[in-house]
DNA sequence: CCGCATCCTAGACGATACTG
DNA sequence: CAGTATCGTCTAGGATGCGG
């Protein structure tokens, strides 16, 4: 782990270089949105991947998850100010799919 | 594969997404490198991550492979322009990085 | 509604040794 | 120098079912 925390690269690889984490974070992109919303969004996600991306985005501080005590019970997910400045990163990623998917 | 390729998001982690992918990507930003001098400056990468890391990126469409006949061998790897088309996202992830290592 | 626990598989990755 | 082959480990990810 903190052995590639010099390369900076390396560094935000690991915070959303996973299958589903730029998915989530890109669905938050224009706000928060509650946990069965949120996962519905995500086609194909399990249900185990969803906790398990969305809890290490919380650990790595770029979600916050919020919880209302009510029943049934009530969760949201949002963006940190660390998450949102990934945003250009996400777009980029977004926009530089659609060109190359266009060439194919 | 092919189920994930109406995503931008996906198709292009998928292409960049892995573990040494970025690094190498990163390298041949300022021009072609030789295999063995390109190898070296990604520090920790074991021999068969880096053949196989290059020949993926390679099939592709993201760098080229140029073999010079000759003894010793030599062989060098260049980006594709769709390779190149990458650099302001690896730019990006790089910078992003050294942004986020500060305020740890 | 939310998410935890468990079992399982595929593939990512590393270490080492070998060929032209 | 460049690349291959083999073996081993570890983790990402999926399927299913339970509990608050």
């Amino acid at each position: 782990m903190s052995e590639f925390n010099y390369c900076p690269l390396n560094y935000t690889m690991n915070l959303i270089g996973t299958k589903w984490k730029p998915l989530v974070l890109f669905h938050l992109l224009d706000g928060g949105l509650r946990s069965g919303i949120l996962q519905k969004k995500i086609i194909g996600i399990s249900n185990k991947m969803f906790t398990q991306t969305v809890r290490e985005l919380e650990n790595d501080g770029l979600v916050v998850r919020n919880v209302f005590p009510v029943v049934p019970p009530k969760v949201e997910y949002e963006l940190t100010a660390k998450g949102k400045s990934l945003e250009p990163i996400l777009r980029s990623l977004d926009q530089w799919g659609i060109e190359a998917l266009k060439s194919e």
